[in-house]
DNA sequence: TATAGAACCTATAGTTACTATAGGTTCAAG
DNA sequence: CTTGAACCTATAGTAACTATAGGTTCTATA
């Protein structure tokens, strides 16, 4: 019942986060209005700590603000499964796979490059990487 | 001295780039401002199809704008080698290693809470993700 | 207790790399 | 000559913060 009290500045000590960060996290949504000084300078608690650094913990891992809202839905309503939770971190598992594919795929693209550029006494005109980045692209996006 | 002349409608299908993003590409100073009509419609030619197929390829390969303009002055300039270019491209490939070993981190971390999740049926106060996403951060950052 | 300055407050603008919209003009085909 | 696609400019929106300005409150020390 008496739980410590943590001003903004403590609370984002507390949590790795700034300021600012947490100023926005209750303008979106994710962070509720805490209580109040008669001043007006914002009052925290335990629960927001733990709250903060299950946001701070998702947003690391990836999940996009509106993902932490949702994993935060479960939390502050009742009567939700473990397996809704599972099902988002394994999507996110997946998501992230792709971003690893996709980055691996463009660290090879860059290395061959690099490969083939054997001296680097040329004159930029002869630059096999320039070469490469002239390529014509294939217009597969569309 | 007669090169084929392109809208930039025509440009930007030539290299699978939106129109909007042609625009923005001169206003950041990427791309030249190209001659006109009398009624002000940009004309382009095909150094300019090169240009933007080498800022589009450049981009993709995870390139930063400010990036490109220094790569750019590489062509734009006369007397510089292809060893400065050489040196980017081995600079971006470390920061794309970079990248992907932080997305296999974060990919562990979550295939590990799936795996510890066995069941899913448990409700959300049980579930060792959400317990795994309330713990302290340590406050490495700082 | 007075006061200085650290920490807080709100509101707004800036960041990156575009994308989208509005409201108007020009071009090209029929 | 008309119509509608494509173009023009300028501005706002996106994500997830970060930074700034201008003012108020809290707290530690004299």
């Amino acid at each position: 019942m008496n739980y410590e009290k943590y001003s903004i500045g403590q609370l984002a000590k507390k949590t790795a986060c700034k300021v600012e960060t947490v100023h926005y996290y209750e303008k979106v949504g994710l962070m509720p209005e805490p209580p109040r000084t008669e001043g007006g300078h914002r009052i925290y608690s335990l629960p927001h700590v733990k709250r903060l650094n299950f946001i701070r913990r998702s947003r690391d891992l990836g999940f996009r603000i509106e993902q932490v809202k949702e994993l935060l839905k479960f939390i502050d309503e009742p009567n939700h499964y473990c397996g809704e939770v599972k099902a988002m971190a394994m999507q996110q598992s997946r998501v992230v796979q792709e971003k690893i594919d996709d980055l691996q795929r463009l660290k090879s693209a860059l290395n061959e490059m690099v490969t083939h550029c054997a001296s680097g006494d040329k004159p930029v005109d002869d630059c096999p990487i320039v070469d490469a980045l002239f390529t014509e692209r294939a217009a597969e996006h569309y």
